[in-house]
DNA sequence: CCGATTTTCATGCGTTTGCATGTATCGACG
DNA sequence: CGTCGATACATGCAAACGCATGAAAATCGG
């Protein structure tokens, strides 16, 4: 095989990636300006959700780091201000003393229900006219297998 | 065909958009802890490569704001910096008064190369091993698909 | 068991962002 | 040609963000 074999795959990732962000830019933009967004921001939505999925319903602090694209600092004081606006609980882990676990309020589990029925509805209007659900379905299955490849924990 | 094959079309459409977010996230975090953007920000570098691509060297900032995750504002501050970090050059457009045409200097432009080929190599590593290169394809092909669907310009 | 290192979350501080608004130009229409 | 709404960009200001750091608890090594 010639040496731009190599070269070209590299080349195949990059065009990849690049077209997979901005589809993601694309759809994020029409997102962020529907109704859904005015009460919560996307990062606190984002929050609102990962917790309402959460089987137990307490998620620790750092785990939820994981999910969301922000700093620790920031989701440190993100978190502090959904609690202020009654949303969300903190209670000190029981097993580690450092932790914080976090759970929705009831106030905040039908914010999240409110705005996640409308979110959807915003979604299914771009997406499900873009693609056939085969190809629905095979995006989801390719995206997720390179999440999981990725691996939710960055270096540091 | 029954209700529920259109609540199983949305929901298809929610997790779908879910999947390709997380994966945009997990692997823009990596990204972002790399040492490539330890000089620009992730949205600096975004507008230095928009206006490497361009084919007349000369980009609107109207239409750069279409390609970026910013508001107008931001994106007008973002660009001033550019400015001030001798990256960019600001120009009147000539056809209108309102507008402001933007070029990569000499500077701006080799500091866009050599971030880019660190860029490219980070990417590499991590959407390379994670899916075969058809599947690379594939993933590039339902993603354009759906940019073009979703279109550039949001309603605002 | 004790000191050193690591992990987890909070906080000070400068920077960046978005919203609302201001200014200038463009285009349409009578 | 003058007026009126729309468009393009800049700016004041408060909110949100990331980096560096601090404090408290856990973990490791002798």
């Amino acid at each position: 095989m010639a040496a731009d074999g190599n070269e070209s795959h590299i080349r195949l990732a990059a065009e990849t990636w690049e077209s997979l962000f901005r589809a993601q830019v694309a759809v994020m933009r029409r997102l962020q300006a529907g109704a859904a967004f005015r009460k919560v921001a996307i990062n606190e939505y984002d929050v609102l959700f990962t917790l309402s999925r959460c089987p137990s319903g307490w998620l620790r602090l750092n785990e939820l780091n994981d999910h969301v694209l922000l700093s620790q600092s920031s989701l440190s004081r993100l978190v502090e201000r959904l609690e202020k606006r009654g949303l969300v609980v903190r209670m000190a882990a029981p097993d580690d003393g450092r932790g914080v676990l976090l759970k929705l309020t009831e106030e905040g589990a039908a914010l999240q229900k409110e705005i996640g029925r409308e979110h959807v509805r915003d979604i299914s209007s771009l997406v499900g006219p873009a693609l056939t659900a085969a190809e629905q379905r095979e995006l989801q299955r390719l995206t997720e297998k390179l999440r999981h490849s990725v691996g939710a924990r960055p270096a540091k």
